[in-house]
RNA sequence: GGCCCCUUGGCGAAACUGGUAUACGCAGCAGACUUAAAAUCUGCUUCUCGCAAGGGAGUGCGGGUUCGAGUCCCGCAGGGGCCA
């Protein structure tokens, strides 16, 4: 055999076979038990780099194994194809969103394809296909149907630069997550998903998902943000018109009631708005207030500001008291009812806002051992009044009424029964979450298959007449959406009444299409897209793998829209994804010239002494901290250049090496070579056995009669290893069951390396054993090192594919050893290891670790007080 | 500001439910092979005192629980994430 592994002319080979055998093709009707393995589908942004590679391998690695397990694996790739850069790109370089996401869409594939994946490319989507997008748009009407979405006008993120709405989880500091310009409000009718009809299930179900980082659940948690509260009606006289108007506000603490100076209504509440007319005073307080942004960072720490109206609120429970009306800039329309009841005393906004407009604070809830005593209760209540911050801790109630003595959750439930008996309010739920706004003012993304009718309002385009296909002749020269001034598309009759009416011209927000995506992938090609049958044969899936970054939007829009699914009867599972894993970057240093300029790392090499020069011409480089690659700070590794040096197995390698997979792990080129010396070394061990027929024997020979100790501890020593593999791969520590491989490689190539190879006296069982193990090695490499592994099978001698072998079974009997080395210990300091058989009992143990001569030394004459034996473990003696 | 996470050799890190801290890799050092280099192979490599034998300290810092703490609890510092 040759002494060098040749990636470049084994990897292609190999892919090859398998594509030709058609390895990686799944059937929905195989008999073996599913496994559903998905990594998050990319953006086809154009051309990936080695840093997006690594969730594609770590789930290759997760698939080929539950392959060698004998699950019939279901492991898909498609197209997140929809999104805003086609749009941009259109209108930047003159090219069709339709022909620049399918060209890019083919430059991935193909470099998708040389990490040698083990993907079932027949089941390939791109979420742009009308095949796709036809089955969206039946499922947005099914939704319609079903009140899961519906139409309202409302106040929205207006981008000035990408021309559209945005999400308010796509406004970040007040700007476009995107274009980074500063978000404006504008009022729209909107599309929108009641997102919030399942708000309680999605919360509650989270503890049923013990396989998702805790991390995620709680930034689900927090999003939903379930808090219990009471509403309140609060009498006004003296509004326009309303003789019996009531003021409805939401609060968390109906418990400080008796703490109440004043109410604030938002800007934008309808009872502002009325107030306004003709009153430019207060207009131009509301235009203020607009000025400031949606953001509730911006809102949060601006200045607190009012505007002092001259109605006033009658108090619920203090009969005859009064509190006055304000308009507050802090008071968020879409939070609870958009008007509030402040207690300063207990708020830090409404302490602000009383401070600065010289409003009564009157403390209501005291710590406990305070309250107790009347004179130090006076001195903290003078304090809290005076100082600057409001209490917000647990105590009791105080100075209020039929409530003193109470803690704050006793108190809370005291006053919503009053409220309810008054008929002044009722406790109730409120959530942070707000429905889902899925209009979007751009052309390549999902019509909303909807007609506007003057008559008959907005109507479902009617399933025959399905997929609204998005127009191809469309001109991107000015700003706006495309279609919506396309000279003929959204001309159609209504399909209810049969007169002129309108498409709506809205896209569906992007996240829809990856809201259902996984359920796609289901359905065998050229079956339904979206099969009951399928979805449940399959879902939810086993082991999703993605970016943190992905933790809220996507994860909790697609577990809205599998409940939706569920709801309207078209799959019977409710939670989409099983397992979630969300893994790490890879990151890079990044390097600059003299000039300033960004240099790719082929154009720099690293110096001896830590410096850098540029290969052209050995000027000095910058060498920067290592951060996420990017294409602008051209810190990217392109696959094609590992490929072609190192090989592909190579970089796999290093992927899943060293760094924990759900942290950042840094490219390095020390990194990469010790990938490429294993990868040499296990081909230098593989080679062993075609070069040495005498001594290690064929593949399939029986074992002998009896073995060596030495055999026996070299398997004993590969037995362990695999069957570490096995438990770290099976729990995702890939780093962990890359250490374990090394150990068994240098087990082996201790043996190996230290035999002189003569026939004379030489240990056959030893021989059988290394052919045992370099056969194991190469099984329990094949999910890391796909090529490599392929390569070494058939060397030894194997027929078959090793895509097609199942995973090697430790032998128990090898897992334990017959004698153990444990720890002993003089109070809890340790002084010496013991050797001892593994069955021997406490008291033998005992007896052996006091015997010990440094254990007498340590002990010094000193009496025993009680010794502590954990068998297997460490005998502690307390003196 | 609130919630959550992290902090272990020169570096990436390991240590399953509290039980021999530093596995494995990178970098470094020494040796073998070689005319030489590369590659490979064999050792060494937490710090500290010591020629050595051997001792001492040690998982960000300060406390606590325990026979025993990297691991559990309280406080602090630094770094990160999410939300505001």
């Amino acid at each position: 055999m040759s002494t060098r592994y040749n990636a470049r002319a084994s990897e292609p080979k190999w892919q090859k076979v398998w594509e030709d055998r058609e390895s990686f093709r799944t059937r929905n009707d195989d008999p073996r038990p599913k496994y559903y393995v998905l990594e998050m589908f990319p953006y086809p942004s154009g051309r990936i780099h080695i840093g997006h590679g690594r969730n594609y391998v770590m789930g290759d690695v997760v698939a080929r194994f539950k392959r060698m397990k004998g699950f019939n694996v279901l492991h898909p790739m498609g197209w997140d194809a929809f999104g805003l850069p086609a749009d941009n790109a259109a209108m930047e370089r003159k090219v069709h969103p339709k022909a620049w996401t399918y060209e890019n869409i083919a430059a991935m594939k193909s470099q998708l394809k040389l990490l040698g994946l083990s993907l079932d490319w027949a089941r390939e989507i791109a979420t742009c296909d009308p095949s796709y997008y036809a089955e969206q748009q039946k499922i947005f009407i099914e939704f319609l149907k079903a009140g899961l979405v519906y139409r309202k006008e409302s106040e929205v993120n207006w981008d000035p630069v990408d021309n559209t709405v945005l999400a308010n989880e796509q406004v970040i500091d007040g700007r476009g997550w995107r274009s980074g310009a500063l978000v404006e409000r504008r009022r729209l009718s909107q599309w929108f998903f009641r997102i919030t009809t399942f708000a309680d299930e999605l919360l509650s179900a989270l503890d049923d998902l013990p396989r998702w980082p805790e991390k995620v659940r709680i930034m689900q948690k927090n999003w939903i943000g379930r808090s219990e509260g009471a509403r309140v009606f609060w009498p006004i006289d003296g509004v326009a018109g309303e003789p019996d108007y009531k003021l409805e506000i939401y609060t968390t603490r109906p418990d400080t009631l008796y703490g109440a100076s004043f109410c604030a209504l938002s800007p934008d509440h309808p009872l502002t708005a009325k107030l306004a007319e003709g009153n430019a005073e207060l207009q131009a307080f509301i235009a203020d207030c607009k000025r400031l942004g949606t953001s509730a960072e911006a809102i949060e720490t601006a200045e607190k500001k009012g505007y002092k109206t001259p109605l006033v609120a009658r108090h619920p429970f203090i009969e005859g008291a009064t509190v006055p009306v304000y308009v507050a800039n802090f008071v968020l329309m879409d939070y609870g009812t958009g008007a509030i009841f402040a207690c300063p005393a207990h708020d830090q906004r409404d302490f602000d806002f009383a401070k600065k407009y010289d409003l009564p604070i009157l403390p209501v809830v005291a710590p406990k051992d305070v309250a107790a005593e009347k004179n130090a209760l006076a001195q903290w209540c003078a304090a809290l009044v005076a100082g600057k911050d409001a209490f917000t801790g647990d105590g009791i109630a105080i100075n209020s009424g039929f409530l003193d003595g109470l803690d704050v959750d006793a108190a809370k439930r005291a006053a919503i029964e009053k409220l309810k008996a008054a008929g002044l309010g009722e406790g109730t739920v409120n959530y942070r979450l707000r429905d889902w706004g899925v209009s979007r003012q751009r052309y390549w993304g999902c019509p909303i298959p909807i007609v506007h009718c003057e008559a008959c309002g907005p109507v479902p385009v009617p399933e025959a007449e399905l997929p609204v296909k998005l127009p191809e002749d469309v001109t991107f020269d000015v700003p706006g959406n495309p279609l919506d001034r396309h000279p003929t598309w959204k001309h159609v009759p209504c399909p209810a009444c049969g007169k002129p009416a309108r498409r709506e011209t809205d896209t569906m927000d992007t996240f829809v299409d990856s809201s259902w995506y996984f359920a796609r992938f289901a359905s065998e090609p050229g079956a339904a897209p979206l099969t009951k049958e399928a979805a449940d044969h399959w879902l939810p899936v086993d082991q999703y793998i993605g970016g943190i970054e992905h933790a809220i939007l996507h994860l909790l829009y697609a577990r809205f829209f599998t409940r939706g699914l569920e709801a309207c009867g078209r799959i019977s599972v409710k939670e989409p994804f099983g397992g979630l894993f969300t893994q790490g970057m890879i990151i890079h240093e990044t390097y600059k010239d003299a000039a300033g300029q960004w240099l790719f790392p082929e154009e720099v090499e690293r110096l001896a002494d830590g410096k850098a020069v540029k290969l052209v011409d050995r000027s000095p480089v910058t060498i920067g901290a290592p951060e996420k690659m990017s294409k602008s700070k051209k810190n990217v590794v392109p696959p094609e250049i590992v490929a072609d040096s190192y090989g592909v197995d190579c970089a796999r390698w290093f992927m899943l090496s060293d760094t924990p997979p759900e942290r950042d792990s840094e490219w390095t080129q020390g990194g990469v070579e010790g990938a490429w010396r294993l990868v040499q070394r296990i081909w230098r061990l593989i080679g062993e056995a075609e070069d040495r027929p005498t001594f290690i024997p064929a593949a399939g020979t029986p074992a002998p009669g009896s073995l060596s100790p030495a055999a026996t501890a070299l398997r004993q020593t590969v037995h362990q290893a695999s069957a570490a593999i096995e438990d770290n791969i099976e729990n995702l520590r890939f780093n962990v069951a890359v250490a374990n491989v090394y150990e068994l490689v240098n087990a082996l190539a201790t043996v190996v390396n230290g035999q002189s190879w003569q026939a004379e006296g030489f240990d056959t069982s030893l021989g059988w054993a290394i052919r045992e193990a370099l056969e194991r090695l190469v099984l329990v490499i094949a999910p890391m090192m796909p090529h490599l592994a392929e390569e070494g099978w058939q060397l030894l001698g194997h027929e078959g594919l090793i895509v097609d072998a199942l995973w090697p079974v430790a032998d128990p009997a090898l897992l334990v050893k017959d004698s153990v080395t444990i720890a002993v210990q003089v109070n809890g300091k340790r002084r010496d290891e013991l050797t001892i058989s593994r069955d021997a009992d406490n008291a033998t143990v005992e007896r052996a670790a006091l015997a010990l001569e440094k254990v007498e030394k340590a002990l010094d004459g000193k009496t025993v007080r009680k010794v502590i034996v954990v068998p297997g473990k460490i005998v502690n003696i307390v003196v």
